[in-house]
RNA sequence: GGCCUUGUGGUCAAGCGGUUAAGACGGCGCCCUCUCACGGCGCAAUCCCGGGUUCGAUUCCCGGCAAGGUCACCA
């Protein structure tokens, strides 16, 4: 069979010689250890959190070994493709500080471009030709139905399914036949003529994983699509070959099929760069575990944690956590130290899934949260109220001066008590909102009306905002001692019969007065935040409502 | 179902022939305390099961079991 004339009908054109390619895409000039890692969505816009975790893995290593990080967008399939989903991915991973090097939409060096697989068509077809050429590919004019015949036929007969061996009716046609169809102006894929033995296992070493066995494969697989598209198979090699990927690290879903990917570099020729499979995050369903869908978990979805207002550096320390099991002690040891710092290891990559644990995060984010500046605090409640707030919390901010004496007292910023009771942007703005606008009663008092207005009168007429933290706390506990409470802790935890309640009882009703809540930082800190004119009209107002 | 991978407290996990089997989150209790938060102290809770190998297995081998992944002209 004359080959090259069968190559030439099959995939039509002009083609440069390959070499053209090797040498518009030569190997990159980088330091020997440096890895070259990719990220290689498609683009549906749809960017999660499996997404970052691969993502945060691929930047540190690439970055760490001064290396590069690319971005390429997989978009031979035409049907999930959708409109901005580059830059919502572009944006969604810079908002966690992973940035690229070079890449689509990314600017950088573009000795490698395009970045979009469609816009290197005439590369994988240069190169599906050359392995037409060499009888490494062959042209397959089975429909889907007859595709679709065959996986029965074989799932009754216990066979492996696939288009392989004597499965495989478009491998042996004859001259022949193959013109007839194309003359018939049949469709037609380019498959891959493999060589391979399915009885054979090799094993082949995983970075994360480490040795796998493997089944040498032996599945035709479609290379070209019918429309002269590459599958993601093929794309995947020609281009982590030409844009010299050293190192791929993706999800494990990929490691069934690497097998392929493997035959594929060796039929074309290519070196063989590393893996590294990594597992998924999972989720607890009921009594078993799954991945994170995402369907039913809004959490899997990196613009929850933006919306939510969760900061970003929280959302990374967790991932790393995952990622690397030395990390966490790493970063409790030097907290102050940036991240980039920490000498992560593919080798330290866990092997099996890890569960998504919110608990976990929101403590991160606690921690992460309590150790900003004032000036950080501000610019990130800022930035998530103007984007996600409401227009009163908005409002905070015109007074600034305010707001940081407000956010001292409640998270501890600036000083050195710190608090850490809010795991979001979105918990602190509506967590201080006592502080502004109308008073809002959300927790009810636990003593009766009466006593409620006999408590905040004496506490009124005995309230001076100059007194000190002390003074006013002796205040509120003759306050107590005259309507019958134990101004002594001590003293009603010895007695409690003889008491109406304690100190603590009195204290709870004033900060229900002032603030709406029974849980607040220290009261006397609120009211002179707040000023006397505010603290005594809230006080006002409650008596006898 | 075939193939691959994984199996240490509820979760993330160190340990990889002899350990009181780290640590963190969560839970519970105590202390501090006008409430909350912080902080401090403490408690409960783990080596999937069964066979080997060995003086000795969480660690090694085999077999089960369970969980996850994958079997497209999708990536």
């Amino acid at each position: 069979m004359d080959l090259e004339k069968l190559a030439s009908r099959l995939i039509p054109g002009e083609f440069p010689p390959l070499e053209t390619y090797e040498k518009r895409y030569p190997p990159r000039d980088l330091p020997a250890n440096a890895e070259v890692t990719r990220l290689a969505p498609s683009p549906t816009g749809f960017i999660h959190l499996g997404n970052l975790f691969v993502a945060i893995a691929n930047e540190r290593i690439a970055h760490q070994s001064g290396g590069v990080l690319f971005l390429r967008i997989e978009d031979t399939d035409l049907k999930r493709k959708v409109d901005g989903a580059v830059e919502a991915v572009i944006s969604a991973l810079e908002y966690f500080d992973i940035s690229f090097d070079e890449g689509a939409e990314i600017g950088g060096d573009e000795t490698y471009a395009p970045w979009y697989q469609r816009q290197r068509a005439e590369i994988y077809r240069a190169y599906a030709r050359a392995l037409i050429k060499k009888g490494r590919a062959y042209p397959c004019f089975c429909t889907e139905e007859e595709l679709a015949a065959l996986r029965e036929e074989q799932t009754a007969n216990k066979a492996i399914t696939g288009y392989y061996g004597k499965y495989a009716k478009c491998r042996s046609l004859s001259e022949e036949e193959i013109y007839a169809a194309l003359d018939a102006g049949k469709p037609y894929v380019i498959r891959l003529r493999s060589m391979g033995d399915a009885s054979h296992k090799f094993t082949f070493h995983d970075e994360i994983k480490g040795d796998v066995t493997v089944t040498e494969n032996d599945q035709d697989v479609v290379i070209l699509k019918s429309d002269g598209i590459p599958t993601y198979h093929f794309a995947h090699a020609v281009d982590d070959h030409l844009m010299r990927t050293t190192l791929v690290i993706r999800g494990e879903e990929w490691l069934a099929s690497l097998p392929i990917h493997l035959e594929l570099f060796d039929v074309l020729g290519f070196r063989r760069p590393k893996y590294g499979h990594n597992c998924s995050l999972m989720k607890m369903d009921g009594a078993s575990k799954r991945k994170l869908s995402k369907r039913k978990d809004p959490e899997l979805s990196l613009s929850y944690y933006r919306q939510e207002g969760y900061h970003p550096h929280a959302v990374k320390v967790y991932m790393l956590t995952l990622l690397n099991s030395d990390f966490e002690e790493w970063h409790r040891k030097f907290p102050e130290k940036p991240l980039e710092e920490f000498p992560f290891h593919i080798r330290k990559m866990s092997k099996s899934g890890a569960l998504f644990d919110l608990d976990k995060l929101n403590d991160i984010s606690k921690t992460e949260l309590s150790a900003l500046t004032a000036e950080e605090m501000l610019a990130f409640l800022r930035a998530w109220a103007f984007a996600y707030g409401s227009e009163p919390q908005r409002a905070y901010f015109a007074d600034e001066a305010y707001l940081l004496k407000v956010l001292s007292l409640c998270m501890g910023i600036g000083g050195k008590k710190r608090r850490k009771d809010f795991v979001t942007a979105k918990q602190a703005l509506s967590m201080i909102g006592y502080f502004f606008g109308e008073r809002v009663q959300e927790d009810a008092y636990r003593v009766d009306n009466a006593t409620r207005d006999a408590v905040l009168q004496a506490f009124l007429q005995t309230y001076d905002a100059s007194d000190d933290a002390q003074v006013w706390f002796s205040k509120v506990k003759e306050v107590a001692a005259s309507l019958g409470f134990a101004a002594e802790m001590r003293d009603y935890k010895a007695d409690p019969a003889a008491y109406k309640g304690s100190v603590s009882d009195v204290a709870e009703v004033l900060r229900i007065a002032v603030t709406g809540r029974a849980n607040t930082p220290d009261l006397w800190s609120i009211m002179q935040i707040m000023g006397e004119e505010k603290a005594r009209a809230r006080i006002q107002s409650c008596i006898g409502a």
